[in-house]
DNA sequence: ATGGTCGTAAGACGA
């Protein structure tokens, strides 16, 4: 039975619980993963998309800040919900469906602003919870999985508007990269919408600060959909809904758009 | 080189 995923940074489930129910209305996918729902599990407007035939949920949340969200159709065996580097931040859910499939939704740290270690904790954070991802998923290396969410990095040169002027900004910048393949290839991780979309430039995230995030264009490819080799076969059909960026009803849209694909599985 | 815009939640802080 194929079945479509998605995962999209909310930028405030509760704000934007009407844009979520719009998507789940227009493209249906079977699961849908959440980023930066920015409060407490229970805050979650979890009857509203219950009441769209999505009544499983798991999540994890804090007030304010991060929190993640596995919505489905299909039943949840919530299999973990970690906090790599002890930050107590809710950044990690995982889940399995009842074809087997475990689904891991991340939000990694952003980085703050000066990519160096030395002068930005926060810079550091992020690639001690990028090594931790790679030190567990080459202790437990995975089988029949799929790892989403919101990575904060845009691996690739034709990930972002202009490779030369994001190389020293943090999302680009070669020492997060490596870190990012470092994981990618502990868990043997496929990147799944690079292999159904090969070439070309590719970007689920558009700053709010343009003026015209739509005509500028400047963007970068935060969000990834991966898979493990056994299944990453069964995969294709990858897209990034752009024009849910420009959704301005029935509240204003997330800086991100949703990244989907289907499985035969 | 700087500032530009958001969300949370009540003044910054994080992105």
């Amino acid at each position: 039975m194929p079945f479509t995923l998605a995962t999209w940074n909310i930028n405030s489930v509760r704000l934007r619980a009407g844009l979520v129910e719009r998507l789940l209305t227009e493209e249906a996918p079977d699961v849908l993963c959440l980023q930066e729902c920015k409060c407490p599990v229970d805050k979650i407007p979890a009857e509203q998309f219950a009441a769209l035939g999505y009544p499983h949920l798991v999540a994890r949340g804090q007030k304010g800040y991060n929190g993640v969200a596995i919505l489905s159709k299909l039943p949840l065996e919530e299999v973990d919900g970690r906090d790599l580097v002890q930050l107590g931040h809710a950044r990690h859910v995982a889940a399995k469906l009842p074809n087997g499939v475990t689904v891991h939704n991340f939000y990694v740290p952003a980085g703050g602003d000066e990519p160096d270690r030395e002068k930005n904790v926060k810079f550091g954070q992020k690639l001690d919870y990028l090594t931790e991802m790679r030190d567990w998923f080459a202790a437990e290396r995975p089988e029949r999985a799929i790892l989403v969410g919101d990575l904060n990095i845009a691996p690739r040169e034709d990930d972002v508007w202009d490779h030369k002027k994001m190389v020293k900004i943090v999302s680009h910048t070669p020492v997060e990269v490596d870190h990012l393949t470092a994981v990618q290839e502990a868990g043997g991780w496929v990147d799944v919408t690079r292999k159904d979309i090969p070439e070309g430039l590719l970007y689920s995230w558009w700053s709010y600060r343009a003026k015209d995030w739509d005509a500028a264009d400047k963007g970068r490819r935060l969000d990834h959909v991966w898979a493990t080799p056994d299944i990453a076969d069964a995969a294709h059909s990858s897209r990034i809904l752009r024009p849910v960026r420009g959704w301005d009803t029935p509240s204003k849209p997330s800086d991100h758009a949703p990244v989907f694909a289907t499985f035969d599985l």
